[in-house]
DNA sequence: CTAAATATCTTAGCAACAAAGATAAATGAG
DNA sequence: CTCATTTATCTTTGTTGCTAAGATATTTAG
């Protein structure tokens, strides 16, 4: 029956969601990081350099919050802070990206080469609907989320 | 050029991962609960009743932590604390199912449903493609899991 | 029947957070 | 130009939820 086939792969989508979220949480554990410092420690890799405002806003942290998340980044020689030039209250922070790819990466490493040898094994088409799967189920979990931040 | 597109989509199911843990924070901050206990109050709707112990080591949380996490959860009316009869040093704990759902179904209703309309646009050869990579992703990250949990 | 093991709870200490206020720098009204 | 306001970050205080260690109650084993 259909209806059994899409109960089930709707079960494997949050399968996959949470253990995404354990696997992080074992690498950061690894890493000797929280999981919410990995998680932002991301950010950096992403974007570069940020301001703590901005990372503050990205976060959804309290300013309060971001200063001590730095304080642990600095103290770890992952990130520097520099005031900036233009303008002198805000400090941006400086990630030192080879130091954080160090950290990570060969925690990173067998899950990486693993993904991408799964990945090749789909042909274009099928790698086409996991894409479209996935594009679609972010834009709706963002639509959710969005309308819940209303209430 | 096809690694582009690998890489693509290598990248969207991380962001797929990210933006499922985003929605979770968010359900749960609506619901007044914090991140983590949205996500353990899910084993009971899956599980049904559990012993703290059991609950400890499912959750990897001390059984401390997971006294704590259950007077939460009693305290909002979503579970009750009963012993065992066989073992009365065991507590059970019993979770109002209805209860539990009342107050997250609503929260996730527009979600599944926009969810069971993107599965079904699907056709049944491409539900199979998203479950193969969902299945196989699955075990990658629990390989990678236990691969750094034994160092 | 007692010692050891088991299951949960309690206590003490710690880490990370929010909220509010302090500090320092930039901007703008007059 | 100057002083009040705004902006960006940091500091302080109090709260929450965690771990680790030990207390309590019950079961199991010798």
């Amino acid at each position: 029956m259909r209806a059994d086939e899409l109960n089930r792969v709707r079960k494997l989508s949050q399968q996959f969601a949470y253990t995404s979220i354990q696997m992080h949480e074992t690498v950061a554990r690894t890493a000797g990081l929280s999981g919410t410092d990995h998680k932002y420690l991301g950010f950096f890799l992403e974007k570069g350099r940020l301001t703590a405002g901005e990372l503050s806003s990205l976060t959804g942290l309290t300013t309060g919050a971001v200063t001590g998340l730095i304080d642990r980044f600095e103290k770890k020689n992952l990130v520097k802070r520099r005031f900036a030039e233009d303008d002198r209250r805000k400090v941006i922070i400086e990630p030192d990206t080879s130091a954080i790819m160090a950290l990570l990466e060969p925690l990173y490493k067998d899950f990486r080469n693993k993904s991408a040898q799964l990945f090749a094994s789909f042909s274009d088409e099928e790698i086409q609907t996991i894409e479209t799967y996935f594009l679609k189920a972010i834009e709706i979990m963002k639509e959710t989320s969005s309308t819940l931040n209303a209430k």
